[in-house]
DNA sequence: TCCACCCATTCCGCTTTAGA
DNA sequence: TCTAAAGCGGAATGGGTGGA
């Protein structure tokens, strides 16, 4: 059998895989899932992208690539096999157990000294520094940068003092787990090691460095049309793994044994619920509901607030209680959220928290602007200022509320919509000064707050201009998931049809009959790939999809309105009993 | 005076949730 | 893919107490 590098990782999920495989056949083309998980996480939302517009979302991680690699040739000289030169990717195989092991070798880069193996990953460097740990309120790094290189600290400073040595060790210990943010990346550059290793292709008497390229969390792009060097940065980061990798040539190589082992005993048997199932990541296991068939029922222990999936797998395939309704007195007084979820579930009741319902909507103040930004995340910046995946904002939309429950859908909406991919940043902070007035007070109101909050400052620091006014904005905001989910241990409101969540998707079904079945756009992730897509749309439909990006957009503040509404009305109903 | 022990508080890392 | 916030639980810290 050939096994490549998305196959094996798949088989080494659990013993029974490859028997799914057999028996259910593949569930989704391999090569589908990947474009899918690099440019969104969520498959469902892409269903309606045509392939012009895959191509160019597609399109957007190759630059990455091309943007290494050139970077490479840059810093390690030498001879880059690549994307661009004639044959593509270095592919690469290995025979081992009777079975042949493939990789895609992004960059091959021979020099006259050695040869550089680099594996290109579209993520930042975020997670690496995020391996930095404590010490006595010191913080100290696991990989240090010398001449844009990234290198285990042990390379460049090896004697830590004991206390230090202990933490480090602990750090380092992630990157030989294969379900951590980096782990992950460092395992995929291990297997490549070890398949490269064991073809022809590979010449022992020269010198080999492994290294994995990441987006540089800490670039700030000029605006230049290339990338250089600004402030000492690089858009693309080196980190030189060649020491771990091979200190993990034992594990890959008991991981194939295993994968094997798998493959030939043909186990089926009942498995658990484990973190390699990866539930609720865009790496889920295609097979989870498969495994997992209560998943799909409403009201499943799955939907408990604030479970991991250690307690779905504890109730349902320890306990056998896969259902809410299934859970003992004991299991119910754990959580109060639990308990309550419970009730509403079995006696159908539906929580309200007067008190905090009444101070929530006391603390709002008329007009009430109901705020929602689109926006889209390039991992190589575009504009000057810019990070990695930074946030572009191209869409704003605002209803405005000028007293409690005057507000109507067309005439108190306003909206911006970019149109071609130029920088909009001055015509949004524009569009925002002109009619968020707060003079007099106000309110600006929106789901989920971080998110709005985020895209206020960086704005406030693109355009420093207006920092002041746009950091009174900011001060304004108020969440009005707030108003539903609350602070406290129990939420302000509850009904069963919330399924545990607090996501618009769920909230809105749950109070009111508003949908967005039947619109061309019916989501952020759709409107920010729509918007990415601009280009490759047909000229004689790109005003009909500017209209249904502005119905979309439209339609979520006034979501927003009519939610507001339904919190008031809530409070009406109890004050008149 | 020292130290073991208990309990309460704080710290820290990890996970979940939400937005695009 | 990214980010921040919040919650959780375990580890670390620190104060108080009592016995040697």
């Amino acid at each position: 059998m050939r096994i490549s590098k998305t196959r094996f990782l798949d088989l080494l999920r659990c013993p029974r895989f490859y028997d799914y495989t057999q028996s259910v056949g593949d569930t989704i083309d391999p090569l589908d899932q990947d474009i899918l998980e690099h440019l969104t996480g969520d498959a469902e939302d892409l269903e309606t992208l045509t392939k012009a517009q895959e191509a160019v979302l597609n399109g957007l991680h190759e630059r990455v690539e091309r943007e290494a690699s050139t970077w490479v040739r840059q810093r390690l000289g030498g001879h880059t096999i690549d994307l661009d030169t004639s044959g593509g990717q270095h592919h690469v195989e290995r025979s081992v157990h009777g079975h042949v092991w493939t990789a895609e070798l992004d960059i091959l880069n021979p020099t006259d000294t050695g040869v550089h193996v680099i594996e290109v990953k579209a993520s930042t460097t975020s997670e690496l520094s995020k391996l930095d740990f404590k010490l006595n309120g010191v913080y100290h790094p696991v990989f240090v940068k010398n001449n844009h290189v990234h290198k285990l600290v042990e390379e460049t400073a090896p004697y830590l003092e004991t206390a230090l040595q202990e933490k480090y060790l602990k750090a380092r210990k992630n990157l030989f787990d294969r379900l951590h943010k980096v782990g992950r990346h460092v395992y995929d550059l291990a297997f490549q090691r070890f398949v490269y290793e064991g073809s022809i292709d590979y010449d022992s008497a020269k010198a080999h460095t492994y290294y994995l390229a990441l987006l540089n969390k800490d670039y700030h792009h000029d605006g230049q049309e290339t990338y250089d060097v600004v402030n000492g940065e690089h858009v693309i980061s080196l980190i030189d793994l060649t020491t771990i990798t091979e200190e993990l040539q034992s594990v890959v190589a008991e991981d194939v044994r295993q994968v094997v082992d798998y493959i030939d005993q043909h186990d089926n048997r009942y498995q658990n619920l484990i973190k390699a199932c990866q539930k609720g990541t865009p790496r889920a296991c295609p097979y989870l509901t498969q495994c997992n068939p209560y998943l799909k029922v409403d009201y499943n222990v799955d939907e408990l607030m604030g479970s991991s999936y250690k307690d779905t797998a504890r109730f349902a395939h320890q306990e056998s209680k896969p259902m809410i309704a299934d859970l003992d007195e004991a299991d119910r007084s754990k959580k109060p959220k639990w308990r309550m979820q419970y009730d509403a579930i079995v006696h159908d009741t539906i929580h309200v928290d007067q008190a905090s319902l009444k101070a929530f909507l006391s603390h709002l103040e008329y007009p009430v602007y109901h705020l929602d930004f689109e926006s889209f995340a390039a991992p190589l910046p575009r504009f000057k200022g810019e990070k990695p995946y930074q946030q572009h904002v191209f869409q704003v939309s605002l209803h405005i509320e000028r007293e409690a429950g005057m507000c109507d859908n067309t005439l108190d909406h306003v909206e911006f919509l970019a149109e071609d991919h130029r920088d909009c940043r001055h015509d949004v902070v524009a569009f925002l000064l002109e009619h968020i007035d707060l003079s007099a007070g106000g309110t600006v109101l929106v789901w989920h707050k971080t998110f709005e909050r985020e895209r206020l400052k960086e704005l406030a620091l693109a355009i420093p201009k207006y920092a002041s006014e746009l950091q009174h904005i900011r001060d304004a905001v108020v969440d009005l998931k707030d108003g539903f989910l609350g602070k406290g241990a129990l939420p302000i409101l509850y009904k069963k049809a919330l399924h545990g969540k607090y996501s618009i998707k769920f909230v809105l079904p749950a109070y009111t009959s508003i949908t967005y079945e039947g619109m061309a756009i019916n989501n952020g992730l759709l409107a920010a790939t729509t918007y990415a897509t601009y280009p490759v749309i047909d000229p004689a439909h790109f005003d009909h999809v500017l209209d249904a990006m502005r119905t979309y957009c439209k339609q979520d503040t006034w979501a927003m309105v009519t939610l507001l509404d339904v919190c008031r009305n809530l409070i009406e109903q109890n004050s008149t009993d």
